[in-house]
DNA sequence: AATCGTCAGTGACGTTTCGTCACTTTGTAA
DNA sequence: TTACAAAGTGACGAAACGTCACTGACGATT
């Protein structure tokens, strides 16, 4: 009574990391509102009800996206935390590196913003999700890890009442939302044209960090040339691939 | 050679707005992810054609929700900045008629959250996204009259190389952040169950603030009662209707 | 070697939703 | 009363979704 195993783990897990790739440059093309189950599976050798193994709907293969979005910035943010230098420069390089991210796979960016909407979580699989809570949970790990640093030297108090986790989330709510709020106007033409995205996450960033007393403060030192070296030292060739794209970081 | 005028510019205004409001309403039933045209039009004594009429498609109208969203919140915004009290009181009262309005109004909220996707912007008519940009200027009053009260009594000072737009969208970016990631989170049952949104508001909120060298400082001064004070001055209607949801502001 | 049973893979099909347009109704002017 | 233009209607075709009855490939059994 041996149940003939026809496909393998591994076969399948390689699969379906061809169906999301093949997504992901589709979203890149067509952009991710014109995406379409159909034209997914047009573009992958694979038969509509395969996809459909894979992926319960097209929520659920929009949510692996976001995902995989998780895990490459997941590495961003691992490189930032390995950095040589003072705590306070490492959460300013982890800042720095989720918008290094926002800016070179913008669909990746995109599909992971449009993810955080019911209409995606609701649709989406189990499996999808304990998957997303997971690379969560990873993010956090780097961010964790620069404010115990932080506290451990004592260039940081933890400010009354709050906790790690609570100082960890005001930096990256606020990062959320300096990305995402300019990074959606740099599409749209709308009147504020004055707001780049790299010097406004720069100062969001230094008055974050003054408000908490993180040490050095920003009036004792001043961050941007090191901003530049530091970012050049760890991310190179992003900086690199930004370039490429038309696209310098200007902290003016 | 007169062409028969049979409507009248009020008319089709307020039809437009039962049409918005059933929208808005069918949202609040059913949920954002379920809205379709189909059902749009069988709530309203109108046909699917004249529906057509005012909203070119579903993001149009999806454009057309967050706009009234955005009227509602400019209400609360000019309370919060008609408050007599500190710059920074009203500023934090702002910051919190920003989220009431995210607790009272989810459907409102969601839907404005959602009409910052490309999906909806680039399908959306140009008298809708005019009609955007009016109401986020119109926003940006009451935020920076706050900011300029401040700057002529010196409670703050322009930080080195920032402007008042520039300080007047770190509050708007920070707030954003907190209150859209945590009442994301409200919804779906992660591993933050510890980070409550009012109290983090209120955290990230003073942090920014003195980090900005806002006065009095909180170490100068305990804001905590104070703010729920203001609040209940300000907005007793929108706390009672938050307390009949079952739902209580909770700073602690 | 022949037969059988199981399961992955397929794509045609029924369903839902969208948005349009040919037609009807309504109201004003001649 | 007639003519005509604007406004309104809903049936319809296109597009997208997701399913399921079928196919065929492969291992096990005889």
């Amino acid at each position: 009574m041996t149940p003939p195993k026809l496909l393998d783990e591994n076969g399948l897990k390689e699969r379906e990391g061809k169906i999301l790739i093949a997504a992901i440059s589709l979203i890149r093309e067509i952009g991710l509102e014109n995406i379409t189950m159909d034209k997914v599976v047009s573009k992958v050798p694979f038969s509509k009800g395969t996809v459909y193994k894979h992926y319960i709907g097209k929520e659920d293969l929009l949510l692996a996206v976001s995902n995989h979005a998780m895990e490459v910035l997941s590495d961003l943010f691992r490189r930032a935390y390995e950095f040589d230098g003072c705590s306070r420069e490492r959460m300013m390089l982890l800042n720095f590196s989720y918008l290094i991210y926002a800016i070179l796979y913008p669909e990746l960016f995109q599909a992971a913003i449009c993810s955080k909407s019911r209409s995606v979580i609701g649709k989406a699989s189990e499996k999808r999700l304990n998957e997303h809570e997971q690379l969560e949970a990873k993010l956090l790990i780097s961010i964790n890890g620069i404010v115990e640093a932080a506290l451990l030297d004592n260039s940081l108090t933890l400010p009354d009442h709050m906790s790690i986790q609570q100082l960890c989330f005001a930096n990256w709510s606020m990062s959320y939302g300096s990305i995402t709020l300019l990074s959606s106007e740099v599409e749209s033409c709308s009147g504020r044209t004055d707001l780049i995205v790299e010097r406004e996450l720069l100062n969001h960033s230094n008055l974050l960090f003054d408000g908490m007393g993180w040490k050095p403060l920003s009036s004792e030192k001043k961050s941007c040339m090191e901003l530049t070296a530091s970012l050049l030292s760890v991310f190179p060739a992003e900086l690199e691939l930004i370039e490429q794209k038309g696209r310098k970081l200007n902290f003016s």
